[in-house]
DNA sequence: GGAAGAATAGACTGAACGTTCTATCAATGG
DNA sequence: CCATTGATAGAACGTTCAGTCTATTCTTCC
């Protein structure tokens, strides 16, 4: 927008609060890699909207697919703590904490912006097998996978059946995928539902 | 009338056998969408592995959105017979044929060039809200709701439950989206243990 | 004051992209 | 025979892409 004059390092305009290039660059393909894709999304696109210099990506990033890594850890990083704290009160039966996984994704499925679950995006795009980026996919959904088996085991009852971990998973990626192609929290509800029989037992 | 099929074939070589350009154009667009992603495949590649010429493909298709929704027109009218025919077999329980969608499932993740659902992976490339392939990918879901309804109906104990049909749609495409997050057959495997339980009550 | 470091703008490269175009070739139908 | 048709090869178009490079500006530390 307004003129470019100097801010701190580099030119930035001193009305602008101070965020650094480099998170600002990294805030900017978040939102486009998830809007629009990520082949879709060039790094003319991502400094035009953070605002920042060409270099300024290849020195903190070191190429796209280092931009496009670094987007899948910070997302991760972002949902991580955010499905720890859906599931953390101890007060609250396990069953019941499980729920609002299914809850949570109704609630997102139902928002403007919802284009389903970046990784499972990112696993569609990103087709080269020595990719990093899909060890990070894998190691996201493991990190769920052994984030739901917690809570499952805090319930003996629940913990004597090994299937329920994974479906409890399937579930969940189920939802996500679902809804992005429905377009509504139908899928969500539905699992919601499923998982309560599943747990009900 | 006029019911000759007046095909001048260019300067194929006779010793090739005798597949329309048009056809061997979707065919190779087919493999290598679903093994590459829709973006990272362009016409130069297609026409290489279909061994047509450039104005073939713009002839046939008009352009490169034109082959992707033949492409995923030629998915839907490969995969619906198929699954057509798992369910079809009246002499079966409504309860057991519904639970071989899933060993299907389980089939195909344990197969080599299995990436997940073509119709997942396509939605999470075109981003366009307008783009008529996304309206396919939709009625591709609605088509599955549909099948697995009319099975559900056949049964009053199951078509008692209204969130049946949904769940078990979120069940096959969580076992879908999971399997290609986690290269395994796993997830196949926990949806249909889940829907044995759905089914069960 | 001056060197070092961080960030900027922007030109540039070589490749790939989707698309259009011309020209040629072979087979068919009248 | 000749016009039509379907297919071919390949050049060319303008655009976009990821990545490199040069030059400049500003701050901070010595």
């Amino acid at each position: 927008m307004s003129g470019k004059r100097a801010r701190g390092r580099g030119r930035r305009p001193v009305t602008r609060e101070e965020v650094p290039v480099r998170e600002r660059i990294l805030a900017a393909a978040t939102r486009l890699f998830y809007a629009e894709g990520i082949e879709r999304v060039g790094v003319d696109r991502v400094l035009a909207e953070a605002d920042a210099a060409r270099a300024s990506l290849y020195q903190h990033f070191g190429s796209k697919a280092g931009l496009v890594t670094a987007y899948l850890e910070a997302k991760g990083a972002e949902v991580r703590p955010q499905l720890e704290g859906l599931l953390a009160d101890r007060s609250v039966p396990p069953r019941d904490r499980l729920l609002r996984l299914f809850d949570a994704i109704a609630g997102m499925a139902a928002g403007a912006g919802f284009r389903g679950c970046p990784y499972q995006n990112a696993a569609a795009e990103l087709t080269e097998p020595g990719d990093p980026a899909l060890r990070l996919i894998a190691g996201q959904q493991a990190w769920l996978h052994a984030l739901i088996g917690r809570v499952v085991r805090e319930s003996p009852a629940l913990a004597a059946q090994p299937m329920l971990v994974p479906a409890l998973v399937t579930l969940y990626s189920g939802a996500l995928a679902a809804a992005q192609l429905e377009r509504c929290d139908t899928p969500a509800r539905a699992a919601r539902w499923a998982a309560e029989r599943l747990l009900a037992g």
